[in-house]
DNA sequence: GTATATAGACCGAACGGTTGGTATGTATTA
DNA sequence: TAATACATACCAACCGTTCGGTCTATATAC
């Protein structure tokens, strides 16, 4: 049984996901979680402290993948990464059906960024440490003979993880569902190992 | 001389670019153009009518680009695409000593979707036709020999926009400048072109 | 030429509604 | 009973919008 707090903090991160930080209103929260403003402050000092709790949990979620996928290969690699990389894991599986709603990760990173320079920091160091791990993965995958390019390791790395980015980017524009956008960019990230491998 | 109406969108836009829709008060529009509250109402029927207004803007800027590059060759294409899209092209050149901020054109994307339909549809088609045309050019880099590559037309294009927004988004994490952005897909570009060339 | 009427540009105070937060009270639990 | 969990009423500040007003330029009538 989860208890009040988790729950306002799950509801609220639910939230942070489908609009921004001031569009999300305590109100809502409140109603959404059923209790009250008074519940609320019982356990947390104010909006801004829930939001700083949700960006810093998306940043030890996604340090947290990289734990727990397959580095034995660079076609291994990007598959469980995708497999793992879902928004979707964030949510208990008895609220999901009442979860049909865009959920926009990147306009949590922006406002995370711009009103917390604490998590601005973290961001920054989690996408480079996101970039060393690929190198990593990519220059093993050229050492072992997997893949040949004259492409810099640096370079190929970026380009899987930019295009995925630019990716689920385009799929929000477009209302896809956060699937599509992990099929577009399986595709694409296929299609790239296609050209570079041996 | 600029009007009013004109100064007033111009400030708007510059302000949406920099925090989203909320956070842009109409009292913050109204005391960066020097006029009034009633001033503004004269010439607008709301914040709303304001915002939507630049969001199309935006879009048809965007058509624009696409007008006046080269078509000779890939890396032409590119290079020239990467010249002409530059969010500094929409503010005239005196009034960019005043502008020490992070731009971001994502964020007005989303919102501009969420909050107007039309625009949303707009979105979707001109990335559509963007992904065409690149599309069209990958392919006649193809045909003439520029060229060769086991992905397909389409991936090809995917991967050129995707990773640049990718690059862009993450330029904008680490509060980089447009140019430090616009380098980084270069160098991105040209890494992955050098991949596909004959 | 002068007085009057009109339109447009612009102003700032007031309006009604909403917000995050605070203070106080009540219910529950150990 | 005391501590904790929660509820409700209230607050001040803020928001976008409306409204009555002023100023200036121009047109028209005499």
């Amino acid at each position: 049984m989860v208890n009040t707090r988790e729950r306002i903090l799950n509801i609220s991160f639910q939230l942070f996901l489908q609009k921004n930080y001031k569009e999300v209103t305590l109100k809502e929260i409140v109603e959404k979680t059923g209790m009250s403003k008074g519940a609320f402050y019982h356990y947390f000092e104010s909006k801004e402290q829930v939001f700083l709790e949700c960006t810093n949990f998306v940043i030890s979620s996604a340090m947290d993948v990289y734990k727990k996928i397959s580095k034995n290969s660079l076609l291994e690699f990007y598959h469980d990464f995708l497999n793992h990389n879902n928004l979707e894991m964030f949510f208990p599986a008895s609220e999901n059906k009442d979860f049909h709603y865009q959920l926009n990760i990147f306009s949590l990173f922006f406002e995370g960024a711009k009103l917390f320079p604490s998590f601005q920091e973290k961001l920054v160091e989690i996408t480079q440490m996101e970039l060393n791990v690929w190198k990593e993965i990519v220059q093993l995958a050229r050492q072992k003979g997997e893949i040949k390019s004259v492409m810099s390791d640096e370079q190929i790395a970026k380009m899987f993880l930019y295009s995925a980015d630019g990716a689920g980017m385009h799929s929000i524009f477009s209302k896809g569902s956060i699937q599509q956008a992990q099929s577009s960019i399986l595709q694409l990230w296929d299609s790239f190992y296609e050209e570079i491998k041996c």
